[in-house]
RNA sequence: CGGGGCGUAGCGCAGUCUGGCAGCGCGCCUGCUUUGGGAGCAGGAAGUCGGCGGUUCAAAUCCGCCCGCCCCGACCA
């Protein structure tokens, strides 16, 4: 039997945090890069979760009164020249469409062709062309408010990316809203940093910081940004999300005019929001280890995977039989946060400590081996990725079962538990900037 | 965009200094044996050595130009 290395991933997170995170995408099988530079494939794994993501954030945006609708990928530059503030924030990082087919060239290649009179920008953020079509929508107060949320991809150019963290094309959610009054956008921009805390805190386990960024560090024409901010292992923060109160300025921009009770015109006052693919990285910086991902148990694309183990022919179908009645019955258990426990069976004809690895590397919340040895006595052979590695434990077969539901919830606040103690502990208050270092 | 590093088989690399048959490990394919902590044996496939040009009898190796990737910094969801 060969010597297994002492841990999945290498280097370690002490060794080299910056290679340790590329390691772990890749490893965990999330994502890679693609011919195109600077942008992400995101692989089924990666994806899988990014659906659960969606999925349940989507579920509190309609919960607190937002719909969804979608809007181009093309903004005609024009729009993007309406807020000085916006364009010098964005200018610098936009992919420009100037030409709208190809022609064969001289030397067999092919050459843009049918320049545009306008040229059209990549949406780098999509306030621009939604406030040209909120002006339309918008004559009277009683068109307000307008409570709209959009999944979409935006590109921004940059210079350096980084798998997750920062790519010239993610996906996200941005909200766009518009009111009739300060007071209602201002509370807008409040509740929807609160969904965004409970969010990342309740269902990625992560733990967050709110505040508001510095004039320097604001979004581009808002008057004020509120952001969640969480501690990933290397000590740094990661914004995982902001709200924007934008005041009157892109209204004004766009011309968001409505008639007020008093028959006056008026500004509307408008908010956005928005989280991104960055949220699965600062999954990936808060809860992994040296073996790789910890999928939060409320996200992860499965809560248990089932690794059959057999020598022999007949034992291989005992033990696959066994393998499935077993996720037959998890698969009647309610999970912890509504829908049953999610399972699957790896059927994989392959070396079984490979295979174990896998699922380790991938974060994959609990692990259960069956062989004839638990057929024998009616149990499972159980590994909880949040354990190390050699905490593993035989459990009778429904016992396990019954126990599974506990477990996850277990996991989930652990991980919370776990990255709020990391932050205090490399947490202290200064009193002025000056000590800032 | 500033600084540094690197482009050789799918991945990771040696070979470059000192020019002389294209190599290694992992992975992949086939077969058998295996499978409860990352498999073993045997056989096999796979490369315009990042691109273009130059020097030379001969270039992965020397020279010139270009392209790309990674890391640190600045900037950002």
């Amino acid at each position: 039997m060969a010597k297994a290395p002492q841990n999945a991933i290498s280097p370690t997170r002490e060794e080299d945090y910056a290679e340790w995170y590329q390691q772990v995408v890749r490893a965990a099988d999330m994502a890679e890069t693609s011919p195109v530079r600077g942008c992400m494939v995101i692989k089924p794994w990666g994806y899988a979760f990014w659906e659960n993501i969606q999925k349940n954030m989507d579920a509190m945006f309609k919960a607190t009164g937002h719909s969804n609708a979608y809007f181009p990928l093309f903004i005609p530059k024009s729009y993007l020249e309406k807020e000085a503030e916006h364009v010098e924030g964005f200018a610098k990082e936009c992919a420009v469409v100037t030409h709208h087919r190809l022609e064969a060239g001289p030397d067999g290649g092919l050459v843009p062709a049918g320049e545009l009179e306008e040229p059209l920008i990549v949406r780098p953020t999509s306030e621009t062309i939604i406030g040209a079509l909120y002006a339309k929508w918008v004559q009277s107060y009683r068109d307000l408010p307008i409570l709209i949320n959009q999944w979409a991809n935006v590109v921004r150019w940059e210079l350096r990316t980084r798998l997750f963290l920062r790519t010239a094309e993610f996906l996200w959610q941005e909200g766009h809203t518009a009111h009739e009054t300060e007071k209602e956008a201002w509370e807008e921009t409040k509740l929807m940093l609160e969904v965004y805390r409970e969010f990342v805190e309740d269902y990625l386990a992560m733990p967050v910081l709110t505040g508001s960024k510095t004039p320097n560090q604001r979004f581009p024409g808002a008057v004020e940004t509120l952001c969640i901010e969480a501690m990933m292992q290397d000590r740094k923060a990661l914004q995982a999300g902001t709200s924007h109160f934008l005041g009157q300025n892109f209204a004004k921009a766009s011309g968001i005019i409505y008639q007020s009770r008093e028959g006056k015109e008026e500004h509307a006052w408008t908010t956005s929001w928005g989280t991104s693919t960055r949220l699965i990285g600062g999954a990936i910086m808060t809860h992994g280890d040296d073996d790789g991902m910890i999928m939060p148990p409320r996200l992860a694309p499965n809560h248990v995977v089932i690794l059959p183990i057999y020598r022999k022919d007949e034992e291989r179908e005992a033990s696959l039989a066994y393998a499935e009645g077993i996720a037959a019955d998890l698969r009647k258990m309610d999970s912890p946060w509504g829908g049953k426990v999610q399972v699957l069976v790896d059927k994989r004809d392959m070396n079984a400590g490979e295979k174990g690895w896998e699922w380790v590397k991938k974060g994959m919340p609990v692990r259960v081996e069956v062989g004839p040895r638990d057929i024998e006595k009616n149990a499972v052979f159980v590994a909880r990725r949040d354990k190390g590695p050699t905490e593993t434990y035989g459990q009778g077969r429904d016992e396990f079962i019954q126990a599974l539901p506990g477990v996850l919830k277990e996991m989930q606040d652990g991980l919370y538990a776990k990255a709020l103690a990391f932050r205090q502990q490399h947490t202290r208050d200064i009193d002025d900037l000056g000590e800032f270092t």
